[in-house]
RNA sequence: GGGGACGUAGCUCAGUUGGGAGAGCACCUGCCUUGCAAGCAGGGGGUCGGGAGUUCGAAUCUCCUCGUCUCCA
């Protein structure tokens, strides 16, 4: 057995299925394509999942492919167990209705045995129990003794997940010799107390559908699906115990204990953090190079948690400063090889790393804060135990490590009910799993896919309108044979000149006509190669095999072309602009206007929007000759065409050059020549997620629209403030400053009349047990008013218990205030207004010395206030 | 998809069974001064994220909504 590096095994394995006839695909980004039952690329099938469903047409019938993969359930195990990773790769052979079993058993054999060598009396295999075929492969082809040859239960050996495709597989183990082993006399395939079995290679035989039902039909042309864990492979040639210690990952892991200034292999705590930030910063760094930004939802979040779990652990190993970001240095040197575009976006990945650390220190400075007035709590109250609800609520809330609440106790003799906190999160878990619908099929299932196969021819580049034939119709979710007037349709024809939403840019409308018959074509999507015209029926019938002619909205689709090139302009002039780190994150190309996302860090300036917007006019004024080529997809990225992470792109592909300017891989409808834009103007600059901003742009007449509309605001302002336009700002701070002015006066005016009001209030105050009481009535105060003179009233009498009413509109106010002294003698105006609101037929209250209401009977407002002053004399009796 | 927390002045935040929107820093004016966050006096600045509702009265209670943070899936 040869000690092979895994670039090596990675390049050996694609190149051993080459030469089986496969085709080599490069690793798929983790951001699934169309597929949202997946959060990220978690094995090497689930992007291949629409050429086995039958919904695409593959590029060929064998593929083969390394895939990066991102898997989190087992993310507490990593780094403490020799072979649990977030981040792997898994190299697999796939084959799509083509060969099978017979094949795909001998071909893996021949792999493990010939090319990597791995002795044959260290090999097992196991197979799904049922599975008499793969024992005779295994058995009468390959040469396999028998009792090599392990039959597991359905558990173990037959995939399937909810509906859809399935089968039985085939696992290949080898044997890492009896010291690996536990000892235990039934230890063997399947050990779960050991490491002596691995098993390294899946072979997966999809040859059933399970239905609704749970009944299995055998499908007619069954697939092969394998995976092999590239780490794992790796471990086993290299002879080393864990996936830590194999070359590549090694790089990286020793990159850290160097950075840290730990010795691996001295203390076993540290290994462990060691090991978990090897781990992460692998998909950390994929992640972010396949266009994922830390966030708190979604697969942004399982970045920004594998990311904080990271940094913790850096912090463990004494590295208390931002320092993940310097990691990807040597994940690049280690990975760059195989995956070019890492070192590309290097710097990028660098900054968003380096500024989601910062934002995580923020995060722990905040736990801190609350950590200690529980601690402050705990030491009033003598007690040693924080409450497993409360260190809960630290993680839960404000993202507070656990083992950082521990740690943090411990200096101050304190523990942590860790039962109690385990309660509580399994209490979430079940919350969140008992919420889940319980839709987790893997296969997604659409009425399309059932309509066989039938494909679309795609004419709209050239052409608006084109005869076709109806292949299918689908009404209310049902294939049908004919609809008629009324009916909402979806159809599928031979041949369209509709371009069908994609790339951002939206469907075409237009209308299907045929004799007698007219269908207004609202949108048009694709599945798979089936051109999907939503609409409506509105003259006549249509069936399945008529003959039509398909038109599309020329005005509407020229609106869309103007909007598409502008945003391929954009997105040059945004990166000559703010930088290369600029890159789209989505895009929408509407015939009335477009929208367009992109990472980057802060907002926009004004200086920056305007220079943007001018450099977009300056090439649509330079009249640039947009020129579309089809290409194959290695040459045009040699070109440098800009590729989008989200995007999957065929073998041949288009790119759109305008000029020598911008050269992007699109399949959108463009304008011939930058000069039919007429005009771009930028509407609005705006964020949408942390580093994430998202500018809205108008083109052509819609622009011109637009600035129009705003003209006329302008002028209407201009001609209400009677100013020229050109003076309209100064008019306005003019204008607010005088309005100021004048608030300033009146208010000032008030205070000294609410004051000379107050000396003829005070000759009527009566005098109780030394506190003045005044109940009086003044004209059109309002509340705030009232409260104004309540205040000179008190500051004047020094001692005092003051009733004012007013009355505005249909309704009595009500204001009751008394000085300090005067409700330590006893004084409550709550209980005052209260009662004196009821007189007048209202409701009020408020505190002892300060309250208010109203009243809806002003005729009663004399009467209340008399009461007023009999409750006031009976509060400073009592 | 589900749970929790937060959103108040330019910034950091306080605001106690619902009852006059506050502090510190920053800013402006004046004075006193020129040694490390200077001091003193005065002042400007708020749709209390937005919207509905309950109430005589809502920053505070209820519902909806937006944004940020966080955990689970």
């Amino acid at each position: 057995m040869e000690k092979l590096g895994m670039n090596e095994i990675r390049e050996k394995f694609l190149s051993f299925f080459e030469s089986k006839g496969h085709l080599r695909l490069p690793s798929f980004s983790l951001v699934p394509k169309n597929d949202k039952s997946l959060l990220l690329i978690n094995s090497g099938m689930a992007p291949l999942k629409p050429y086995f469903t039958g919904k695409e047409t593959p590029p060929s019938r064998r593929v083969t492919t390394c895939q990066r993969c991102i898997r989190t359930p087992d993310i507490e195990r990593v780094g403490k167990t020799a072979r649990h990773a977030t981040f792997f790769e898994m190299l697999g052979n796939f084959s799509f209705g083509d060969y099978f079993k017979q094949e795909a058993i001998p071909w893996a054999w021949e792999f493990v045995t010939e090319v990597l060598k791995l002795p044959v009396d260290r090999l097992w295999v196991t197979i799904y129990e049922e599975d008499d075929e793969a024992f005779e492969i295994w058995n009468k082809i390959v040469g396999l003794p028998p009792e090599r040859i392990v039959r597991m239960g359905k558990e173990d050996n037959f995939w399937e997940i909810g509906t859809g495709p399935c089968g039985p597989c085939s696992e290949i183990y080898f044997d890492r010799g009896e010291e690996k082993g536990c000892g235990k006399p039934d230890c063997g395939i399947g050990c779960d107390d050991c490491d002596r079995y691995v098993e390294f290679w899946n072979l997966v035989f999809t040859q059933f559908n399970k239905d609704e039902q749970g009944n299995y039909h055998r499908l007619p042309n069954p697939n092969i699906d394998t995976g092999m864990g590239l780490e794992r492979i790796a471990a086993i040639m290299q002879g080393v115990d864990t996936i830590f210690d194999v070359d590549v990952i090694r790089g990286i892991r020793d990159f850290i204990s160097d950075l840290a200034e730990v010795e691996y292999g001295k203390d076993a705590d540290k290994d462990v953090s060691i090991r978990v930030i090897t781990d992460h910063i692998r998909g950390i760094t994929f992640m972010i190079s396949d266009g994922i930004l830390p966030s708190n939802e979604g697969r942004g979040y399982v970045l920004r948690r594998l990311l904080r779990r990271a940094a913790r652990h850096g912090k463990l190993l004494g590295l208390n400063d931002a320092f993940l970001y310097k990691v990807v240095d040597s994940v690049v040197e280690n990975y760059g090889g195989a995956y070019p575009e890492i070192i590309e976006r290097k710097d990028y990945i660098k900054r968003i790393i380096k500024l989601e650390e910062e934002r995580f220190k923020e995060t722990v400075d905040q736990g801190l804060a609350i950590l200690q007035d529980y601690i402050n709590e705990l030491k009033a109250q003598g007690k040693t135990v924080l409450e497993g609800a409360k260190a809960f609520k630290l993680y839960d809330t404000y993202g507070f490590p656990l083992d950082l609440t521990k740690e943090i106790l411990q200096e101050s003799g304190i523990t942590i009910d860790e039962e109690g906190y385990k309660e509580e999160l399994e209490k979430q878990r079940i919350r969140a799993r008992s919420s889940r619908k319980e839709d987790n099929s893997l296969w997604e299932q659409d009425i399309y896919s059932t309509l066989g196969d039938i494909s679309t021819k795609f004419v709209g580049y050239e052409v608006y309108e084109s005869e076709a034939k109806v292949l299918a119709i689908v009404k209310d979710n049902e294939v049908v044979e004919q609809a008629e007037a009324g009916d909402d349709v979806s159809i599928i024809l031979d041949v369209t000149p509709f371009y069908a939403e994609s790339g951002g840019q939206v469907g075409d409308s237009g209308v299907i006509e045929g004799e007698d018959t007219l269908i207004k074509v609202n949108d048009c999507k694709k599945v798979g190669d089936k051109f999907i015209h939503i609409g409506t029926v509105e003259r006549g019938l249509i069936s399945v095999g008529d003959k039509v002619v398909a038109k599309i909205d020329v005005s509407k689709r020229k609106g869309a072309a103007r909007n598409h090139t502008a945003t391929h302009l954009l997105h040059k002039a945004l990166k000559e602009v703010l930088g290369d780190h600029v890159n789209q994150s989505g895009s929408l190309v509407a015939y009335d206007r477009l929208r367009f996302d992109f990472s980057h860090y802060q907002a926009v300036s004004k200086e920056e929007l305007k220079k943007i917007e001018e450099r977009v006019n300056e090439k649509i004024y330079e009249q640039l000759p947009v020129v579309v080529e089809e290409k194959n997809y290695e040459d045009a990225l040699k070109e440098g065409a800009v590729a989008l992470f989200t995007e999957k792109y065929g073998d041949k592909v288009r790119v759109v050059k305008i000029d020598d300017y911008s050269m992007e891989l699109c399949g959108g409808t463009h304008v011939k020549n930058t000069s039919e834009i007429g005009i771009f103007k930028i509407v609005s600059e705006s964020a949408v997620g942390a580093g994430l901003r998202r500018i809205e742009a108008l083109t052509g007449i819609e622009a011109i629209k637009y600035l129009n509309e705003q003209k006329e605001i302008l002028d209407r302002v201009s001609e209400t403030l009677k100013a020229q336009e050109k003076e309209v700002v100064s008019k306005i701070e003019n204008l607010q400053q005088s309005l100021k002015d004048k608030e300033r006066e009146i208010e000032g005016l008030k205070t000294k009349i609410a004051s000379i009001l107050a000396e003829t209030l005070i000759d009527s105050a009566i005098s109780v047990d030394g506190v003045k009481v005044i109940a009086s009535r003044v004209e059109d105060y309002d509340m705030e008013a009232l409260k104004t003179l309540g205040d000179i009233l008190k500051d004047r009498l020094k001692s005092a218990a003051v009733i004012l009413a007013s009355s505005s509109k249909d309704k009595a106010l009500f204001v009751g205030m008394a000085t300090k002294d005067a409700v330590e003698k006893g004084v409550n105006m709550g209980a005052v207004i209260k009662e004196t609101c009821s007189i007048a037929e209202g409701n009020g209250g408020g505190r002892a010395e300060m309250a208010q209401g109203t009243g809806k009977n002003i005729s009663k407002v004399k009467e209340a206030l008399e009461k007023a002053i009999e409750i006031v004399k009976g509060q400073l009796k009592a």
